[in-house]
DNA sequence: TAGTGGTCTAGACCACGGG
DNA sequence: CCGTGGTCTAGACCACTAC
């Protein structure tokens, strides 16, 4: 007996494999890890290992206390396209909504007035959204608007595109942005919108944007599951053009 | 006694603490997770539970069976500015070097052909190479070169930047790339590579290159320590441009 | 209220790294 | 060789979801 593979790379194998021929479609529930630690006649804990493992392979995922369950595709997203999010998810055939969690008038923090070039004391307008992907919660976005630049902003409708909202109403248009992208632990509130357990892993996105004066206007915070996103970038094509695929 | 945090973020939050008052330097060991589960009166699991939140914070780093580490700043890696690795690594006052792990001449594997737009058969040269920043093995990469666009180029020294090479001695020029950018779990080859335990979650990237004639050249397989790296994306300066801060 | 995953214990042995 | 993290057990209670 070959014993080289540790039991739960094994159960890993044997899950990955069934859920490839057993056909599960996306969105399916897995059987509950103590039905699995029964199945496979080994501890939760080597059930959780293998688990974890297949989620960060992309094919399954896990939302808090809810249990486990088949990963869906991941979404194209093209930051360079300028595309807004509802655009962008129907034309890959999916279905996308808005909520807006919260809309404040606050100071900006030190981390703030570091990435925006902020005076002491600025106001900034803060707006938090958390958007669905097939009714499911993929990606918590903070805005946080230069209160100067937008008078009034806050009455507004804000479950639409903010981007579509600076060019009808403030006439402002994007003229470039710059984008850092790098994984990181999920914050609390982050990590609850999502369902998440706390400290999971999340990609970050902080995108900064100027307009067509050259002027720092807004800047955001994306937070995507894992797993629901694939960062596209195509080195030419990143005018208006709405090929994305 | 409130106790709605859990002792795994309680421990979590004294670490970090620690992190930060006590100065300590990037590449600088943390104490045995044993040593710890004494200092803190837990189990070691639930060290480990508190390490790996302050891992996927960023803070700290893990290497097989070495131990935990202080980590270093990331690289920032702005993908559009075509700059190669040991280039964009000085111009952040690091050190690098690279290491060629393995060079094959084969046929396309499927899921190549798929990327590649490749027909059956093709033959493919495959590069396997490990880059360090600062002696820390950080980036593994596999290139992937349409053999019909690089007679003999086996033979040259690959440990230099396979850009550079293929202007020099091919005379190409890369006119356009495409990246995909997403998080996944480190196949077996990539975990070893990088110290890291297998299924450990790594930043991948694959990038598709096309010549001046609008030829598909080669592709690139990137799997980056998720904690390394930062990949910025500038909407406007992505020409030659040596702007990368 | 029943079922789920989240957290936690107090051990144990194994495989690998490095002197 | 010893020290390290990797893996694993067989339980336990808690917090939250969903009904």
């Amino acid at each position: 007996m070959q014993d080289n593979a540790s039991r739960m790379r094994m159960i890993r194998d044997q899950l990955r494999e069934q859920l490839f021929q057993g056909g599960l479609q996306p969105g399916e529930k897995l059987p509950a890890e103590r039905q699995l630690s029964e199945l496979f006649n080994v501890s939760r804990m080597t059930v959780k290992d293998a688990l974890a493992a297949l989620e960060a392979e992309g094919l399954i995922f896990c939302e808090d206390r809810r249990g486990w369950f088949v990963a869906y595709p991941r979404l194209i997203y093209n930051p360079l396209s300028r595309m807004h999010f509802h655009r962008l998810v129907s034309e890959q055939k999916r279905k996308a909504s808005t909520q807006v969690l919260k809309v404040a008038s606050e100071l900006a923090s030190p981390e703030l007035m570091a990435v925006m070039a902020l005076r002491e004391l600025t106001q900034i307008y803060r707006v938090q959204r958390c958007r669905y992907l097939d009714s499911r919660p993929v990606l918590l976005v903070e805005n946080y608007l230069n209160s100067h630049y937008f008078p009034g902003i806050l009455d507004d409708d804000l479950s639409q595109s903010l981007t579509e909202l600076y060019a009808t109403r403030y006439g402002y248009q994007n003229r470039r942005s710059r984008f850092d992208v790098q994984p990181c632990a999920a914050p609390e509130h982050v990590a609850r919108a999502l369902h998440l357990a706390s400290g999971q892993m999340v990609l970050k996105i902080i995108r900064v944007n100027y307009n067509q004066a050259d002027q720092l206007i807004d800047c955001e915070w994306e937070y995507w599951r894992h797993d629901a996103v694939c960062v596209r970038i195509d080195s030419l094509d990143h005018g208006m053009s709405s090929r994305t695929l």
